[in-house]
RNA sequence: GUCCCCAUGGCUUAAUUGGAUAGAGCAACUGCCUUCUAAGCAGUAGAUUCCAGGUUCGAAUCCUGGUGGGGACACCA
């Protein structure tokens, strides 16, 4: 990564003319083309350190780079009026990093961050009491493309639902599902269980009716959304198998627990919460966080995971203490990283309501997909940080499918497999790799490689700030200069040698797409 | 009451975590199809980044105090 190299340039520069130890160096893309490829604000950074002006540091800096230009990486390396030192990077690099795109293919951007380390991300983990609903599956996309995106950098991932099989719900389901007095919840499925189940007893009639949920409903849900999961962990096996008894005695051991009012506690206090938390009630049913201890054991001890990414709904908020408290308390300190999904506001006739299971009020993910299909349905929520609060209006969506970004990233694929396929009748033998890549000089090539290097640049952020919505916005720029080149220059046309780099370079631009939309898991259509 | 998240053109939102002139899409308006797909391109208009202070070379971003919305404060999950 060429960004990579200027991190390492800055660094050796600032400590050998300033005798400074530096830990990170930023190096950003400039807004503005006229500030170059690529910034660096570490003479701005450094200044009041060591009290010099910032355009003299960075002017010193600048002049340790003479020797790289005629290196011919860069152009030039210019200092800006506040000190900012921008990169211009040289055409002879970027020709040269097609070769380097067609040769990697599907391993273009394959990075080794995590190398040799275990990561799982856990996401949805919808209560099996329903079908899921755009709230709480709105997870899903951001978890599976985090993942991949993990992956993509060198983890070695796993995908996960938790099932949370245990515990009131299941009896509120039970009830439901017998039509007995208690019954919470109601809906189609509710009856569909009713027939189907025999079982008398109201929390195995719940037990029978959530694997029947997970299999019949949730399962078809998120496979439709092209969620593949490598692991469904059921909460209620960690208590047949004994798993929770076994924490609570390893922490009772560890005099982490206590009983008051018939209840047993956990000292989390102890680990910065603010209060302590039951685990065991008086009715001695065991809470949700001694399964989450368990199911956090078996994540860290059993599976081995060096790293767990939990994505969770806003609401669970003020569980995060209860549960970091645990994880450190069975020896796992920050291990555990959690990310807060906001909520979804339905719309409904102009009036906000949140959605309920019980209340019935809800919009389900297989009616967003029955109207817009998966692809739209990701991108939809790909697009949008996780800590956005977003209004949901069916409408609304239904109305931006149609004029949906994503078809316009993957018109710019289809556009160029048809020139691919245009190529392939006229002759039937071509270099992919051309020979004369300095033929690509034109401003619109040139910028449209500038996207093409800066392919594994997105994975390495996202890999470290988990910001998914950087895909799609990666994705449509790419579209944006693809589409302005394919505007400005002909591929296909008398010149051989020119048709032959240009070949190569959408060659090398179809190797991109390829890969971002695999990463968010959206088709990538040969026609349109 | 305490804590968390959020507020950016009419709408949906982004901003490389404190960087240079706040970036897209939709909606509106003007051009461009006898040449590889017009689901496209080129262009115009639209923003005091909720308000008031503060921190500094520099703030949508950080701090303080407000306003408005959502969420959490259980022996529910």
């Amino acid at each position: 990564m060429i960004r990579d190299e200027i991190k390492k340039l800055v660094k050796k520069a600032v400590e050998e003319n300033f005798n400074i130890k530096l830990k990170e160096i930023e190096i950003e893309k400039p807004k503005q083309e006229k500030f170059g490829d690529y910034a660096t604000n570490i003479a701005l950074i450094i200044a009041q350190k060591i009290g010099k002006n910032s355009k003299e540091i960075a002017e010193t800096i600048t002049q340790s780079f003479d020797n790289l230009v005629t290196q011919s990486l860069f152009d030039r390396i210019e200092t800006a009026d506040h000190g900012f030192i921008n990169f211009f990077l040289s055409k002879k690099y970027l020709q040269n990093e097609i070769k380097e795109i067609l040769k990697k293919k599907e391993k273009f951007g394959k990075l080794k961050i995590g190398k040799g380390k275990k990561i799982q991300v856990e996401f949805i983990s919808a209560n099996p009491t329903g079908p899921l609903t755009v709230g709480n599956a709105r997870g899903g996309p951001l978890g599976d493309v985090l993942a991949n995106v993990l992956e993509k950098a060198g983890f070695k991932t796993e995908k996960a639902y938790y099932i949370n099989d245990y515990g009131m719900q299941i009896l509120a389901l039970g009830h439901s599902v017998l039509k007995s007095k208690e019954a919470k919840y109601q809906g189609d499925y509710i009856d569909y269980l009713n027939k189907k189940i025999r079982e008398k007893d109201s929390y195995k009639a719940g037990q029978e009716a959530a694997k029947i949920i997970i299999e019949e409903m949730i399962k078809k849900t998120t496979d439709r959304m092209g969620i593949r999961y490598d692991e469904w962990i059921s909460e209620n096996s960690f208590y047949q198998k004994g798993e929770v008894d076994k924490v609570l005695k390893f922490l009772k051991k560890k005099d982490l627990l206590y009983e008051k009012e018939g209840a047993v506690w956990f000292r989390s206090i102890k680990f910065g919460d603010k209060r302590d938390r039951v685990l065991v009630k008086s009715d001695s049913w065991k809470t949700y966080l001694a399964g989450d201890f368990a199911l956090h054991k078996y994540k860290f001890e059993k599976k081995k995971f060096d790293k767990v990414i939990n994505i969770w709904g806003a609401d669970h908020y003020g569980d995060i203490p209860g549960l970091q408290a645990g994880v450190e308390a069975i020896g796992h300190k920050g291990k555990l990283d959690i990310i807060l999904c906001q909520f979804i506001t339905l719309l409904e006739k102009g009036d906000k309501k949140k959605m309920s299971k019980r209340k019935g009020l809800y919009v389900t993910m297989d009616e967003l997909l029955d109207k817009v299909g998966p692809d739209v349905t990701r991108f939809f929520f790909l697009q949008k940080s996780a800590s956005t609060h977003l209004n949901f209006d069916l409408d609304l969506a239904k109305e931006q499918s149609e004029k949906n970004p994503v078809y316009y990233v993957q018109y710019a694929y289809a556009r160029i497999c048809s020139i691919l396929r245009e190529l392939k009748t006229q002759s039937s033998k071509r270099k992919t790799i051309a020979q004369n890549l300095k033929l690509l000089n034109h401003p619109k090539e040139l910028n449209l490689i500038k996207q093409l290097i800066r392919f594994p640049e997105i994975i390495e952020d996202t890999a470290y700030d988990y910001q998914v919505q950087r895909l799609p916005q990666y994705a449509q720029e790419l579209a944006a200069l693809f589409h302005q080149f394919y505007g400005d220059c002909r591929v296909i046309s008398t010149d051989k040698e020119l048709t032959q780099v240009r070949l190569a370079l959408i060659s090398a631009v179809k190797i991109v797409f390829k890969n971002i939309l695999d990463l968010m898991g959206i088709s990538a259509p040969k026609k349109m």
